[in-house]
RNA sequence: GCUCACGUAGCCCAACGGCAGAGGCAGGGCACUUAAAAUGCCUUCAGUGUGGGUUCGAUUCCCACCGUGAGCACCA
């Protein structure tokens, strides 16, 4: 039989399930461990894609090659189920959310196993499950019961579209949702939070204890925004109290001209005099009309009203105008800052819209600094014009007016974050019920532990009541309820959690799937954590990577979980992007459709001329490949070394149908290595003796090369390494039984279907999940002699061979003695020689 | 606007500061075949985005610019 991927793919995966392979004990025992964790799939309509394939093949090599090296390897998989794209869906078909992700879950897991990976399906966790989400609201009341979650009047970023309100961190830069690019407006509403913030600090250290890529600890670091200075009061011209700012430069003090508040700063409308109250009002109006993304498009126009007060300088005494301007943020700091034109550009913009003075108070190092600015100075330098602090760089002047301001009261050293609490609402049916009761006055109880889950009741509709109201307010049976204790009325929250809630834990649910009596249990959870290797896409980088650390830091903090972090090391797989063929009208083509012709690519139909591109794959540009077209052509397994062999895992990088033809072939002529004809007679070639010196060394090189580039995730050039052996043993008249066996062992990772069958064949008794990864003996990677090349000015002139252990004297002897070089170099003398050992001899003239 | 990453044959990609090519695709030739496909063998193809610098020697390190991609964007 030649090699029919559709046969034995088929056939091993049914003998892996069969056989329970890849089922993982309990704890670890006496191997060591290794968690390999994929980031888990929201199972979409769509089905699974090939960027899906990408990362799930690399933590699938790892997973079978860890094992092969005696590792207690736990590598499961899960869904991210709940999500709005079903409960839409729902909307739209009439069909129930909870059916709509069933069958999404039945197409990935179908789809998912067909590509052979040896997940511990026995593990698989569904979020949207009761007996998973119950665990979800049990650590929900624990966050309760710290004070880390709670109920306030927020603004918040409201999708009209949706129907719903979304995090800051679901918000693009541009004012729409991240997703869909739906438009989103500020709206005051009473929300769930989680208090985050309060572990902002250990969220920015603790990242110096995991190995993540440096972009994603930046974008983290950025994220949570972190920045010392100080607060410091102004107090109130006329009557009782201050405005405090915040700053990160206190040694600016001096040269403060102005005052800013936020326009909605609560001590705005107690500032305004009854002279600016117009004009003060109208401006604030003109703001909050003004979404985010116009707030930020008029940045360059610095705008803003006198309030009409005055605030006292803390140092000072002057008077110091203030003002109320949206180029100050409400929710950052303290929402008011101290205005130092001379040095922040923003406030120099705005000083110089509306005449304000200009304070120079810091001057560069051995430089002077004149008025007029054309720009605000904005680095550290020796203070001016600062009274008593004149002379003083700018470092030690912080230092000390923040310790004389602490001193006077009114001011202290303060670290701000750009953080915020996170939004933990949403107005949606499908995701996890909150586990509490709201009663007759308004007030959150939580639910005892024993009254979980609070179950999703059923329902047929799924949009927002008429009045506005989230769908959950439909269930009117549901809804009524009483206190526990004091059987009290009350209703039920509406809200439900948002879909990050369900996938900040899964990953210990993993380790402990079945268990009803706790999320896991405490030993196993020790055993096992923490993930050794989380690999997923960037675009996590911020949303789940925090919010999963937040929850995990929580649960560290209640003792239930071992481990700072969660996740050791992070790696993230590259976007694969592919051709896409738009025709002079922008029309998409699919690649079927188009060929080449005498003026260049054409469609095949009319002969239209087409442009090509590399763009991300997406439906409505015809190019998304699927998994399931491609295994039907070439199989899983050479589907599988494809994703592998396209570049690095971590870049992007485009996917070409052609490609798939060389790993195909690759494995076809493996296999023809030993096999030939119809049956399964073994090639003539294929003999049982040892291998001759060369065919070992030539052996051992690939057994070094393809196990150190596993190590180091460079799948690309481990499977070059597999194609060059494959090269050779092709030209080898005699391919030794062991070597064949080696061969197969280092494929199998990769291809793990082909290996089984050829390992079968070739007298293998049962699964080789479980056969020691090859070793190879080191003195067969020494070489005795290399070839050297010689340099001559840099530039290569010849090469001779030479000892391993060959000494400078006896290399550049032999060089000289090179006839070659002799006449090139023609009697001239070397004025030096360079001699890097078995690397290079250069001669310099 | 700021930050980061990446630019190597027609294409995807390799090369501890030391011979630019490991591997694959595509192209060409030959063999097998009545023919084609498949297969096997052989083979063409770049001087590394541009300009400087460091070095005996630069794809590799540094600087500037160009291009592509990603992230951030009044955070006081």
């Amino acid at each position: 039989m030649p090699y029919d991927p559709s046969v034995i793919e088929p056939k091993w995966q049914k003998f892996w399930e069969d056989h329970r392979t890849f089922e993982t004990p309990r704890t670890p025992g006496d191997r060591p461990k290794y968690y390999i964790l994929d980031m888990f799939p929201y199972p979409s309509g769509a089905g699974l894609h090939v960027g899906h394939g990408e990362g799930y093949t690399a933590t699938d090599i790892l997973a079978r090659w860890k094992r092969m090296c005696g590792y207690a390897v736990l590598h499961p998989m899960g869904w991210d189920a709940f999500g709005l794209p079903a409960e839409r869906a729902a909307v739209r078909e009439g069909i129930h959310p909870a059916i709509i992700t069933k069958r999404n879950t039945d197409n990935f897991r179908r789809q998912i196993k067909r590509l052979g990976f040896s997940y511990d399906w026995s593990r698989e966790v569904d979020t949207s499950h009761a007996d998973y989400y119950r665990w979800t609201q049990w650590i929900f009341l624990r966050l309760h019961e710290r004070g880390l979650a709670y109920r306030a009047d927020v603004a918040v970023n409201w999708c009209p579209a949706l129907g719903t309100v979304l995090a800051n961190e679901e918000v693009s830069p541009e004012g729409t949702y991240k997703e869909t690019g739906d438009p989103v407006e500020r709206r005051l509403m009473k929300q769930w939070m989680l208090r985050i913030t309060s572990y902002a600090e250990r969220l920015v250290e603790d990242l110096e204890l995991v190995d993540w890529p440096e972009p994603v600890k930046k974008m983290q670091r950025e994220w949570i925004g972190r920045s010392e200075g100080a607060h410091i009061r102004f107090a109130l011209e006329k009557g009782e109290g201050a405005i405090e700012v915040f700053t990160t430069r206190p040694d600016t003090l001096l040269g403060v001209t102005y005052c800013v508040v936020a326009p909605e700063h609560p001590l705005l409308a107690r500032l305004t005099t009854p002279a600016q109250s117009a004009s003060v009002q109208r401006y604030v109006e003109k703001t909050q009309r003004k979404s985010d993304r116009d707030r930020r498009a008029d940045s360059k126009e610095k705008s803003g009203v006198f309030t009409g007060s005055s605030v006292i300088h803390p140092l000072t005494g002057a008077k110091i105008p203030v003002w109320t301007a949206d180029y100050v943020i409400g929710s950052y700091g303290t929402g008011a800052v101290m205005a130092v034109p001379a040095h922040d550009q923003r406030d120099f913009e705005f000083a110089q819209a509306h005449s304000l003075p200009v304070v120079i108070v810091v001057r560069p190092e051995g430089r002077e600094l004149s008025p007029p600015l054309d720009r605000a100075f904005e680095d550290d330098g020796v203070a001016v014009a600062s009274g008593a602090y004149s002379g003083l760089k700018s470092e030690e002047f912080r230092r000390r007016v923040t310790a004389d301001l602490t001193a006077a009261g009114r001011g202290e050293k303060k670290v701000s974050y750009a953080l915020r609490d996170w939004l933990f609402s949403r107005q949606r049916y499908w995701g996890e019920p909150f586990p509490l009761v709201i009663d007759a006055s308004g007030e959150a109880i939580p639910l005892p532990d024993d009254a979980l889950p609070v179950e999703l009741p059923h329902l047929e509709e799924f949009r927002p009541t008429d009045d506005g109201r989230p769908p959950l307010a439909r269930a009117t049976e549901w809804l009524r309820t009483e206190v526990p204790k004091t059987k009290a009325p009350a209703e039920r929250e509406t809200n439900t959690m948002p879909q990050w809630a369900g996938s900040c834990w899964y990953y210990l649910r993993f380790l402990d799937p079945k268990n009803d009596r706790m999320p896991f249990d405490p030993a196993v959870e020790k055993a096992w954590m923490p993930v050794d290797l989380y690999v997923g896409g960037v675009e996590h980088a911020v949303l789940h990577l925090l919010y999963a650390r937040f929850w995990h830091k929580v649960l560290y903090d209640l003792g239930i979980v071992s481990t700072k972090e969660p996740f050791q090391r992070l790696f993230n797989q590259g976007m694969i992007l592919a051709p896409s063929y738009q025709d002079a009208q922008g029309r998409y083509w699919h690649e079927s459709a188009i060929e080449t012709g005498p003026d260049g690519l054409r469609t095949t139909d009319g002969h239209l001329p087409v442009k090509s591109q590399v763009e991300k794959m997406s439906k409505s540009m015809l190019n998304v490949v699927s998994p399931d077209d491609v295994i039907a052509a070439h199989g899983a397994d050479a589907m599988r070394l494809y994703e592998m062999f396209m570049g690095p895992l971590d870049a992007t990088k485009p996917w070409q149908t052609s490609g798939i033809e060389g790993v195909y072939r690759f494995l076809q002529r493996g296999w023809r290595l030993m096999f030939t004809g119809d049956d399964d007679r073994l090639a003539e070639e294929v003999k049982d003796v040892a291998p001759e010196a060369s065919a070992r060394r030539f052996l051992a090189r690939t057994v070094s090369g393809v196990t150190e580039d596993l190590k180091h995730l460079r799948f690309n050039t481990a499977i070059a390494k597999l194609m060059e052996l494959v090269n050779e043993l092709n030209q080898a008249p005699v391919r030794p039984l062991s070597t064949m066996r080696t061969f197969v062992l280092l494929v199998a990772p990769f291809a793990p279907h082909w290996a089984e069958e050829v390992w079968a064949k070739l007298g293998g008794k049962t699964t080789l999940a479980y056969e020691p990864w090859p070793t190879f003996d080191p003195a067969d990677l020494v070489e005795t002699e290399v070839e050297l090349p010689i340099c001559v000015n840099g530039k290569v002139k010849g090469r001779i061979m030479v000892g391993k252990t060959a000494d400078e004297a006896q290399v550049v002897a032999k060089a000289l003695a090179d006839p070659n070089l002799l006449r090139i170099l023609a009697g001239a003398t070397p004025k030096k020689v360079i001699f890097v050992p078995n690397k290079m001899v250069n001669i310099v003239v």
